[in-house]
DNA sequence: TCGATATTTCTACAAATATCGAAATAAAGG
DNA sequence: CCTTTATTTCGATATTTGTAGAAATATCGA
């Protein structure tokens, strides 16, 4: 997962109505859910909340999917688990998952890791 | 770590150069880096960068000291952690950290999520 | 205090984003 | 074919973001 795409990703998720639209559809697991009842959970007028899942869509953490009538929408977990990856390795020091309550993110032990 | 301060860093860190600084500053470890490095280094007019640090900093992401005439700026790892361990809890269906490469981010295993 | 260095704040403007009603598109069922 | 339902696209507008030069602020050393 190279950097442009994390940036879009961070971008998609760095919205209120998008945030929660996607923890909406995490928690509805592989069968996702309609858009309609995206936009009734979330009290967002249709058209709007079309406007956010075209930009989640288009960062590759949803996908659509035709069904009838409704169109569902679904969370790419592999979308999730490429960002937090690269978060991890990035963005975290490489030390991750390490700890008891925290998820790690190690500040280096002191300054082993100077610029050099 | 609740949803607003999650939405401050992940859009602070949507940025091409953020992004880019952040990153500089994670490798940079505890002593952190002065700001006309980091300028220098992103290639960025210091007036651009500033700005972009300022961001960061107002997301809680990274922190200024001063040193002399120089502000050192330095990653905050315990910030990162949070915003990692938010990811993982509410968009990521709980599961991670348990896949070889993957960070996991498991999908739920089917339909035992359902909207209930 | 003066000058050099490091960095921010100010300012102005271009570009992207968010919002939402109204019109358009797609599918299902008479 | 027409109507209803589900959703998107269009259009207009308000807001936020990104950019970078110029001026201001802070620190150091002579």
């Amino acid at each position: 997962m190279d950097a442009d795409i994390v940036i879009k990703a961070l971008g998609a998720l760095a919205q209120e109505h998008r945030l929660a639209a996607f923890r909406l559809l995490v928690q509805a697991g592989a069968s996702g859910l309609p858009a309609g009842v995206l936009a009734e959970r979330l009290g967002v007028p249709n058209s709007s909340l079309s406007f956010h899942l075209a930009q989640l869509s288009h960062a590759g953490l949803i996908r659509q999917e035709r069904q009838g009538r409704s169109l569902i929408y679904s969370a790419d977990y592999a979308a999730m688990s490429g960002l937090i990856g690269y978060l991890m390795e990035n963005c975290c020091a490489g030390a991750a998952c390490g700890s008891d309550t925290e998820s790690g993110c190690a500040p280096a032990t002191s300054d082993e890791r100077k610029i050099a």
